[in-house]
DNA sequence: GCGTTTTTCCTTTTT
DNA sequence: GGAAAAACGC
């Protein structure tokens, strides 16, 4: 069978393996995708199962999509009926949507983003009275999420480890959470999951229902599941347990968020007769780098073991190098993807680093360089303020409960009801437990406030159920242009004439474009809502960039051909808050071990004498240490060098008067000397980007009017710097382009408003 | 009620 | 150093 043939025997036996449970510890780059979906292939083609009753579920979009296009491209003609390939959340939102009523919500309930959770946090610490500085939101969010996640009930919180006080305080606030997600008719993140678990084990149809559908469950990183995840698998698939759970234990790194190893490490008793299988074969990476990423992650004791092996050559060997600061570290890196982009046109190249804020030195470099590149973690496209406002007032007019999604379009655009008015309101809404939209509406009414107040209340709750009446017969797209339109969204942004407002338009006329599109493709409205919902930065992933920096989190699942762990510090990774438990400490060795393995042919490690953190900000910063992780490569895989100039120090950045001493600190490095005032540079950078765009606006009214812009025109943008024109279609009176900028990537912008300029 | 200045946080990882 | 909240002044 062609299927079968370029599996190796382990990998086989995978696709193959009969009834009842099986586990696959796959080790890292061995293939495990490939025997998930040739899994269901063969399912399907041996008849085993329809595909109608198979489901395989993962935890990133990203994951999904891919399956599911590599399924049907075996399956074709599948299509809609062929097997069900989903998230997580999202099957749980399938199943959320058509059972609502036995739960005690209506099928048009809300989903609560982080920001949302995060608000509404806020409200109950406020309304509570909570002694000063007892929890933080923040703090208290995580608790109740982490509570939620293990799967305890909300009486037991009270066992929280911070003593008996905090314990009652915070049950008292998870309580006044739930009861306002109830109100609100809205679900967050891990409601999904709780939810569902709760409705299967309570209601014996549904989950008989579900058992005779579920009849083969495939799940991957199944590493990663939580507690309610395990327990919602073992409900869906029921006996005799055909499931096929596809993990490494080496690769957990969510724990943070409830992820429990041991659902991998005691699969057999959860799932009695399971059979273990071991994918040990690595096809990804070179000899040294398989061998060293092995040596690390081998201290852990909370594994199973296994051995990696590799036919590939040993290849090069891993280079680490120490630097005396975080911009130094970030001009090496830069300066060796110049030499090696030359070398290998065709290489993929990935910057990893352990937190997020480490970007930035990479981005200004990399930016000087002008090498392209690519940012996960930035701010998604869901994310982005306007789109944030336009889709909470569809969330509103879907589901009018949703006082988050009130509260945050009643003054949006500014429309005169102001701080007191709303404070009044809810509290109104708290008294008579009711939501915000019928105090709203009573206040609108028959309440005694000053005329004019009452007058906007009305304009606005007219408007909004106008909004609603039509929102019933006109398409999604439609509805969008006509929130932005009626609420004076547009109208506001129209008037603010800055680049800035002009792009927030061009982003509500995308998420029109995006909803047209989905619709076109027969989806319905509410599923393009729940999409958005659950859609986060890393989805968005575009391979065409050469390099891409990001997260070592966010590279799970992905590989390249030359990667740089960046930070390999004490402190910074393993991270600082991690350095006192052992089980934490191996979560980190574990992130390293999936970094080190997203390489191909080449790994380099780097970390830095000295860098400004938040914590060190000020005065006496100490010298940093390299890095644990570092220490367990065993030597002959590994060329050390580039000790760095003795006695350099970065300046702290608050001492003072940085503009007016400069030159100070400047080191030579590599023949140039550089500034390490980096914000010095910085400012200069500022200063002549303004000037620039102030130019490219005196004379973008000339070419824009012009109308002479065609597709393979190279073009400059103020923002956005060079690029080349991709398309150019007409949009009523305007052009729309899609330029691909050499440093930004492609962009959709409108002719009037983008300040182009020919080259 | 709105725009500006001042202060406060931040930096672990996210579906 | 920068974003976001809070405080302040009109």
């Amino acid at each position: 069978m062609d299927l079968l043939s370029g599996l190796n025997s382990a990998q086989r036996e995978a696709v193959l393996h009969g009834e009842g449970p099986v586990l696959v510890l796959a080790g890292a780059g061995s293939g495990k995708t490939r025997v998930i979906t040739c899994r269901i292939v063969h399912l399907v083609q041996s008849r085993t199962a329809f595909p109608e009753h198979i489901y395989a579920v993962t935890f990133t979009n990203k994951a999904a999509e891919e399956m599911k296009a590599r399924v049907q491209s075996v399956l074709p003609g599948e299509g809609r009926s062929g097997p069900w390939v989903s998230t997580f959340h999202s099957l749980c939102v399938r199943i959320l949507r058509l059972h609502a009523g036995l739960l005690g919500y209506t099928r048009d309930f809300t989903i609560f983003d982080t920001d949302d959770q995060m608000r509404l946090v806020k409200a109950c610490l406020k309304d509570l009275d909570m002694p000063e500085g007892l929890f933080t939101p923040r703090k208290a969010l995580s608790m109740i999420s982490l509570a939620k996640n293990s799967g305890e009930e909300r009486k037991t919180t009270q066992a929280y480890s911070g003593g008996r006080l905090e314990g009652e305080a915070l049950a008292r606030i998870r309580n006044e959470y739930e009861r306002r997600l109830r109100l609100s008719n809205a679900m967050d993140f891990d409601d999904l999951l709780c939810k569902s678990l709760e409705l299967l084990q309570e209601n014996e149809s549904v989950r008989l229902s579900y058992q005779n559908r579920v009849r083969q469950l495939l799940v991957d990183e199944y590493q990663d599941t939580n507690m309610l995840q395990h327990r919602l698998m073992q409900l869906l698939v029921g006996e005799p347990w055909n499931i096929c759970a596809v993990g490494d234990e080496d690769q957990s790194i969510y724990s943070f968020r409830g992820a429990r190893i041991g659902n991998i490490l005691s699969f057999e008793k959860d799932f009695p007769g399971a059979r273990i299988l071991k994918l040990e074969q690595n096809y990804r990476s070179t000899g040294h780098i398989l061998e060293a990423a092995s040596a690390v992650v081998s201290k852990n004791l909370q594994r199973r073991g296994k051995v990696l092996w590799t036919e590939n050559k040993p290849g090069e060997l891993l280079h680490c190098f120490s630097c005396s600061s975080g911009s130094e570290e970030a001009q090496r890196v830069a300066r060796k993807l110049t030499d090696l982009r030359a070398q290998h046109p065709r290489w993929s190249f990935a910057v990893l680093y352990r937190t997020n804020f480490q970007s930035r030195y990479f981005e200004e470099e990399l930016r000087r360089l002008r090498i392209p590149f690519r940012l996960v973690g930035a701010l998604s496209f869901y994310a982005r303020a306007e789109v944030k406002d336009l889709l909470a007032y569809l969330r509103f007019l879907r589901n009018p409960d949703d006082s988050l999604a009130l509260e945050r379009i009643i003054n949006t655009p500014s429309r005169g009801i102001g701080e007191q008015t709303i404070e009044k309101m809810k509290s109104h809404a708290n008294r008579e437990k009711q939501s915000f939209w019928l105090s709203l509406q009573a206040f609108a009414e028959d309440f005694e406030l000053g005329g004019r107040t009452h007058k906007r209340l009305k304009e606005f709750a007219g408007m909004m159920k106008g909004l609603r009446e039509e929102m019933e017969s006109i398409p999604l797209s439609l509805l969008i242009r006509r929130v932005a339109e009626c609420s004076g969204y547009r109208q506001m942004l129209q008037e603010e004439k800055t680049p800035e407002a002009q792009s927030r338009l061009g982003n509500i006329e995308e998420l029109a474009a995006a909803a047209q599109e989905w619709e076109a493709q027969g989806f319905s409205a509410a599923e393009f809502l729940d999409r958005a919902s659950l859609s986060s930065d890393t989805d968005s992933f575009d391979e065409r960039c050469q390099v891409t920096l990001m997260t070592l989190h966010a590279a799970k699942g992905l590989e390249f051909d030359a990667v740089f762990l960046a930070g390999m510090e004490e402190g910074l990774f393993p991270h600082m808050q991690s350095l006192n438990q052992t089980a934490m400490e191996e979560e980190e060795r574990r992130l390293c071990y999936v970094g080190m393995t997203r390489a191909r042919k080449q790994l380099f490690l780097s970390w830095a004498l000295y860098r400004r953190t938040f914590s060190s900000g000020g005065e006496g910063q100490e010298m940093n240490v390299p890095s644990r992780f570092l220490k367990e490569i065993p030597d002959h895989l590994v060329r050390r060098d580039g000790r760095p100039a003795a006695g350099f120090r970065e300046q702290p950045w608050d001492d003072g008067d940085s503009a007016s001493a400069p030159r100070r600190s400047a080191v030579p490095f590599a023949g140039k000397t550089y500034n390490s005032k980096a914000s010095v540079a910085q400012f200069l950078e500022g200063l002549a980007e303004k000037q620039a765009l102030h130019k490219a606006e005196s004379y973008s009214a000339h070419s824009a009017r012009d109308g002479n812009l065609a597709p393979g025109m190279r073009v400059r943008h103020p923002q956005f710097g060079t690029g080349r024109i991709v398309t150019a279609e007409k949009q009523g009176e305007d052009v729309k382009l899609t330029v691909q900028f050499d440093l930004y990537g492609r962009k959709k912008l409108l002719q009037s408003f983008s300040k182009l300029t020919r080259v």
